[in-house]
DNA sequence: GTCCCTATACTCGGATAGCAAGTGTCCGAGTATAGGCGG
DNA sequence: CCGCCTATACTCGGACACTTGCTATCCGAGTATAGGGAC
């Protein structure tokens, strides 16, 4: 699984804790995570595209939650990062070899492809339980007040910063 | 996924099959599923690391199942040939940035970890709830009388080949 | 004083190199067998 | 005829190239803003 998931997830629930209305651009979200800024910024792009958030451009731009975060979950993040394929790719060898039969002989896909999708689902069923907003409120109640505030303060600096005139 | 996973699955099906007592080559395994011989031989070899299979040297020699098919399911093998470790991998980065606390401050793994963490042990349970044996049990119903025959058939000749003289 | 225009700086978006892990392959060490030889 | 020995061929096991996809980066297109100028 591609590192740009964990990043996108954090990044999504500090695009929820936002005060209403504002963005945060990429290289913000990067600096606030200490990850490369450049490539961050292609996984934000793919959730964009996969309308988890939504990008504005130009001064005050910046990505926001495209939708309330109890609408997102772990799994629309991890499809749009890591691509919506299956793990396990059924090759159908059992079509191939000496007795291989064609498929018009088989009804229904192998047993073995039905038991890895059917664990696959479970994941997914997982994922699909928890969101953004479940995540943040778990935040706000295990992370120190301390550092919750110092959060604050950081993406308030970053606002007035951004308000301030380009001169 | 790696696609090893895949032919490993299936060769156990076959291993299992067998008549009591006979062993199978890893080239037989792969002439009979169609795929790479010394490829497949690899994914094997971990395998037989993992206990799931046993390897004999020397003419009739070969791999068999190290323990009845009951007591092998999908996630031993998947475990074994993709490594055991986990897909989601928290890189701490709540530690990270200008505001990232040390690992002092935190007493669990964060909500994000822990969420990913448990969508993955609902997929290793579903995993483990399928063995061998259900899927030997279904291929005999599935399958085709004259397909499961054939595939008797050529086993059959494989072990008479194997009985006769080098010459 | 008010409105408009222009220059600016900042944002995202896609196209571009680098690298690591998976993919695929090969040859050498070890062993049970089959035949030949001696008793 | 029986037992032992040797040569053989077959097996796995680990070490060696190659390729695909992930990692990481950069520069160009587009836009809201801020300031200056004209009315």
């Amino acid at each position: 699984m591609s590192d740009g998931v964990e990043w996108v997830i954090h990044s999504c629930t500090v695009l929820a804790a936002l005060p209403d209305g504002q963005a945060l651009p990429a290289a913000k979200l990067a600096e606030f995570h200490g990850v490369p800024p450049a490539y961050l910024a292609k996984h934000l792009q793919a959730a964009a595209a996969a309308g988890i958030v939504r990008s504005e451009p130009g001064p005050r731009g910046g990505y926001r939650l495209a939708r309330p975060p109890a609408q997102v979950n772990l799994l629309d993040i991890t499809l749009a990062v890591d691509g919506d394929g299956t793990a396990f790719r059924c090759t159908e060898i059992r079509q191939k070899g000496p007795i291989g039969a064609p498929a018009s002989i088989y009804r229904r896909p192998c047993s073995i492809a039905r038991a890895m999708w059917r664990a696959e689902d479970a994941w997914r069923a997982e994922l699909a339980a928890t969101t953004i907003a479940d995540l943040l409120g778990d935040l706000l109640v295990s992370v120190p007040a301390q550092v919750l505030q110092a959060g604050a303060e950081w993406v308030r600096a970053v606002e007035i910063n951004r308000r301030r005139a380009p001169s």
